[in-house]
DNA sequence: CTTGCCCCCTGCACGC
DNA sequence: TGCGTGCAGGGGGCAA
């Protein structure tokens, strides 16, 4: 479900409700997610510890602890966090909980298990390891450069828009936004990175930004059921050009919008202004 | 190292 | 009503 607008928008909703609250225990559904949930550094790490900050790097929220131990959650496809009264039994697929000494709780709902929870240790928490081989935020711009991207890109022969969700060149854009960004950039997405020129390249950089930031202003853009940590559905979908409009004329020039496979992701164009 | 393929898992829409 | 199929915002492991 959610890229970088999705759990940014995630991240914002559930600062203040757990930023300056003690956990006072967690519990698990004893179900894997990606991963099978750490319940044995929860309870050392997090369980008795203070919620400083909430960050995000990537998809990954960052829950700052005050015994300098970092709690990583990842929504995967269809992750969840939401708070409740730990009175009211969970809901079905709510695998971890965090009760917190104010009476209050946020659980992790996740049907598909895709998601994943993982505590560093204070030793570990400023260079995680599932962070260490992320490339640098779209949203930062001295990163995000056209002339990162295009030396990143030299040589690759893989289609543009699978590089873009690579996270090892570029973080937080999955498909949606992948497809969104190369529509505004009038790049087809099955065009060979490497074989981009440096002016397309530019214009793919420039479109990412405001794409990202007005999705993150609308909330996020719900498919079929990302909510945020209020239970409520973004509209940003209601903006997009090309995802999910497969037949639906072009906004631009009425073109009936392409879906075609690209490593087994659906991937919406417009074959008239994408070249 | 790169690249494509397949898998993890559940729920939903659709056709029959 | 039920069943089979295909698909879904992610990401990692594996083989060639």
């Amino acid at each position: 479900m959610p890229e970088l607008p999705e759990v940014e928008v995630v991240r914002q909703g559930l600062a203040p409700l757990v930023e300056g609250r003690r956990v006072k225990g967690v519990r698990s559904s004893g179900l894997a997610l990606r991963a099978p949930i750490p319940l044995a550094a929860l309870k050392k790490w997090v369980a008795g510890a203070v919620i400083t900050q909430v960050g995000r790097r990537a998809k990954f929220l960052l829950l700052s602890l005050d015994n300098g131990a970092l709690l990583l959650i990842h929504l995967g496809m269809t992750g969840k966090l939401y708070p409740a009264d730990p009175a009211v039994a969970p809901r079905k697929h709510d695998h971890l909980r965090l009760l917190f000494d104010d009476g209050r709780e946020i659980r992790f709902n996740d049907a598909r298990r895709f998601g994943l929870v993982a505590v560093a240790p204070p030793a570990e928490a400023q260079a995680p390891a599932l962070l260490a081989e992320l490339g640098p935020e779209p949203l930062e711009e001295s990163a995000f450069t056209a002339a990162y991207l295009y030396q990143r890109t030299r040589g690759r022969r893989p289609p543009i828009k699978n590089m873009l969700m690579d996270n090892r060149l570029v973080v937080g854009i999955g498909n949606i936004y992948a497809c969104e960004i190369l529509f505004a950039a009038g790049v087809n997405p099955f065009t060979p990175a490497g074989d981009l020129s440096r002016a397309r390249i530019g214009r793919i950089v420039a479109a990412t930004g405001p794409i990202l930031r007005r999705s993150i202003a609308a909330g996020g853009a719900t498919i079929a059921d990302f909510a945020n940590t209020n239970g409520e559905a973004g509209y940003f979908q209601q903006q997009l050009a090309v995802y999910g409009r497969a037949g639906q004329p072009c906004r631009r020039c009425q073109t009936p919008i392409s879906r075609r496979l690209s490593a087994g992701r659906a991937t919406f164009f417009c074959p008239r202004c994408q070249k």
